[in-house]
DNA sequence: TCGGTAGTTCGAAATTAATCGAACTACCGA
DNA sequence: TCGGTAGTTCGATTAATTTCGAACTACCGA
């Protein structure tokens, strides 16, 4: 496993945070993580095999959403709720809030 | 010009608005309307030709984010605030507020 | 050291999206 | 009715994304 880029949180793009939110399944990991606060990979799994799992942890990492720090065999993730909340302040929160569609 | 579909709030979705924001063209359109309350389209090309635009602004449209009237031969835009607030409480305003990209 | 487990990377196919010129439609005003 | 203006639609091209199996890497424990 090699070296996982996580950005500064300089180098954090609020079109790149979007894009990385615009997707449910990744949607979907992000609220579990909201929830639990940390979890594996292969927790969040989505009925997805590894390897589309692997890229959407990869797409929410590289544009800053969640680190993931590598413990024993296991990848923890958490959401990088500070650095957001800092540099976007109230978009995870309205994002997390938000329901999937509007209501009827 | 044909009918043009404008989603109804129980029809907007949360990661198909995040799409439409996430492309930093039509981040700045959504910012430009935000600002100046309506615009045509014309006033807010970035630079691009006018089937761009055009493009940019039906994704936009698609999504729920900004609503599009027909005045005479001008089509007028503005942000489906009202809506989008109610839908997605915050979101619009942490979009607005925030910076394209993290501060240094 | 030999599994086994966790997750990444590679490769390839299929889908979706962005871009832009050119042709088209609608409407206003002279 | 004849431009002209505003914007859409079409078509084609290119680029980015999604998806997933298969192979790979890293690390733990027996």
């Amino acid at each position: 496993m090699r070296a996982m880029r996580h950005p500064r949180p300089e180098d954090i793009e609020l079109a790149r945070v979007l894009h990385a939110l615009s997707d449910p399944v990744r949607l979907d990991v992000v609220r579990q993580l909201d929830r639990e606060g940390e979890a594996t990979c292969a927790a969040l799994d989505c009925g997805r095999p590894k390897s589309s799992m692997s890229h959407h942890f990869r797409v929410l990492r590289d544009a800053g959403v969640l680190r993931t720090r590598t413990d024993g065999t296991t990848h923890m993730n958490e959401l990088r709720r500070a650095e957001l909340d800092s540099l976007f302040p109230g978009l995870l929160q309205a994002v997390l809030t938000a329901p999937e569609r509007g209501a009827a």
